[in-house]
DNA sequence: TCTTGACTTGGAGTTGACTCCAAGTGTTAC
DNA sequence: GTAACACTTGGAGTCAACTCCAAGTCAAGA
């Protein structure tokens, strides 16, 4: 598969896609005879994975700590679950975060909602 | 109140109040006589609020607009409303995604705690 | 053969969001 | 009164994560 696929099968540029392989983000890509990037279906599994990773927030660091660890083989197994123990405990996290600020926003929105045309003493209410 | 108590109470650094400030994502604080920031009630609670978008991950160019907003009064309820209405939207579509990129970590971490010490073979399948 | 176009590389530039710095001023502690 | 300190300003620097660019290579079509 031709980086230009790739490229929009997953809705990333071709230029990330060369980043992520330089920094390591994912494992290193065959090239043809011509020298021209070649993808494996197992490359797509990563490319998307990692995506959907970066996606929710993962950083990048981590995930080629993560990659890296995967290359290195069985010894690292361990270390990995620990990292994606790590880091979906951070997601839970950051997921309630959000859905307490969605929770905020909800309540704001219902506030400008009962509020037809404010008078000036009430614009000061919506801000709680 | 003064900045290091405002920094303290909401762990922001005085740089990053200073900087909110500055690019107007805080209406404007009042000085004292001698030019020191005096923070109102009412600037905290923006504060607060601001710090709460942004770890739900709004964009700083968005409360901006907010923020703009706010400063020209009444008639700007309906576009306020409206911004946060997609602000919202987009927050439960970002919640959705985590969730799901959570479902498929929660799924990796459990089939790593299956493989007790897996195969070579097995190893691959981990990556699905 | 010559050009077009998709790719290659290493490196520089950009963006968003801070974070740090230098130079200056006003209040407090001795 | 002078040293220490907390603050002020405008501007420069940093960091993560891309994104763009110049110069070069190669295969295919007119």
């Amino acid at each position: 598969m031709m980086i230009a696929e790739v490229s929009k099968k997953f809705n990333l540029s071709q230029d990330t896609l060369r980043y992520y392989e330089r920094i390591g983000l994912i494992p290193g890509v065959n090239r043809n005879k011509s020298g021209i990037r070649d993808y494996t279906e197992e490359d797509c599994r990563w490319i998307e994975f990692i995506k959907c990773m970066r996606n929710a927030g993962l950083p990048i660091e981590i995930l080629i700590e993560y990659v890296g660890l995967f290359q290195q083989g069985d010894e690292t197994v361990e270390a990995r679950k620990e990292l994606l123990i790590e880091q979906r405990n951070q997601l839970v996290a950051r997921i309630e975060d959000m859905r307490e600020t969605l929770e905020r926003l909800n309540y704001k929105i219902e506030r400008y909602e009962q509020a037809v045309i404010p008078a000036e003493h009430e614009l000061k209410k919506l801000e709680d």
